[in-house]
DNA sequence: TTATTAAGGATATTAAATATCCATAAGGAT
DNA sequence: ATCCTTATGGATATTTAATATCCTTAATAA
């Protein structure tokens, strides 16, 4: 079981529109650069980010992406299932029902789901807390102490070149 | 990003597995009745599970698959793992280093792990950590709650009838 | 000796992830 | 007005992983 890489990708595009200055915007063509990945594919990331209102774009020259929120209202949950989706990482195809000891239609487990998925589910659960306890302002910080003041400026810099 | 379901099979299998008499054994055949899934393919979780040291096998007519611990001593995470892998959910194929404002070979964060990567494995830890905390024995417990009497009899009565 | 079973390699089938391409409409620049 | 740039979304191709089947081998009990 694997995060398809458009996940990384999207928290990266992100990390980095929280930088953009505002009114501006930063093109895909900038993102896939930045980040040296294909610009066509990091463009259906972007929209799925666009579709749940996480970014909002324009169009034209000096057209792009923003966030269309304050960083410290953008989880990393709401970014992963923008790319991901929301479905549970497990899903039950409901085995039990073939089981020949448990007669048909008095299936007691029909109407509540039975204890194995419920465990599973609950793991689920304590994934997306962890993943929503994190926003875009958070990272943020992190980074501040993680990256050295030039590289943060050249950063900055670049970004304002291409937005 | 979902899990497959040979997990589901593996859980399954090592409730029923937790119900086998002291001695016997339960062959591929019958767990893949009760389950009704395809009994070669549900082989390879087996073998999943055995390499893993969860369950230990014996040839030939009444061999099969018991487990090789105490229930209490087996969690969801052992048997998540033994079919699904321990890498982490989230893979990071670095792609910073493709960022044109940190030089080549200055990129602090190779000796550390980058922010991003940092939260998304702490929330597959969490995912992994609620698994660990459940047990086939409290499992078990649940399934005494979940199923009526009788057919917690008809069960154990179809697994001693099969092993 | 014979039937049964796990182990594991090989292979086929199906679905999903990854990636590219193109047509369209809208917005800025000239 | 016209042209260039850009997001959007559909269509499609490519690659990889999941799912499934088949077959051979060796071990074991009846
Ligand atoms: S026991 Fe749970 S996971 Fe298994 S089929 Fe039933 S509901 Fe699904
Ligand atoms: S920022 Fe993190 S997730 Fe992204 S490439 Fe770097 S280490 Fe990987």
């Amino acid at each position: 079981m694997q995060l398809r890489n458009q996940v990384e990708w999207a928290l990266h595009c992100c990390g980095i529109l929280a930088g953009v200055p505002d009114g501006r915007y930063l093109p895909t063509k900038a993102l896939a650069e930045f980040h040296g990945v294909p610009k066509e594919y990091l463009s259906k990331a972007l929209q799925a980010l666009s579709q749940a209102g996480l970014v909002e774009s324009t169009l034209g020259p000096s057209g792009g992406y923003r966030l269309a929120r304050a960083p410290e209202a953008i989880s990393f949950l709401d970014i992963v299932e923008a790319v991901e989706g929301k479905a549970s990482t497990f899903v039950c195809t409901n085995i039990r029902f073939n089981n020949p000891c448990v007669p048909k239609g008095d299936c007691t487990s029909a109407a509540r789901p039975c204890a194995i998925a419920r465990v599973m589910w609950e793991a689920d659960k304590a994934w997306r807390d962890r993943l929503k306890a994190t926003t875009l302002a958070s990272l943020g910080q992190t980074l501040m102490t993680d990256l050295d003041a030039d590289t943060r400026t050249r950063i900055a810099g670049w970004v304002a070149d291409h937005s």
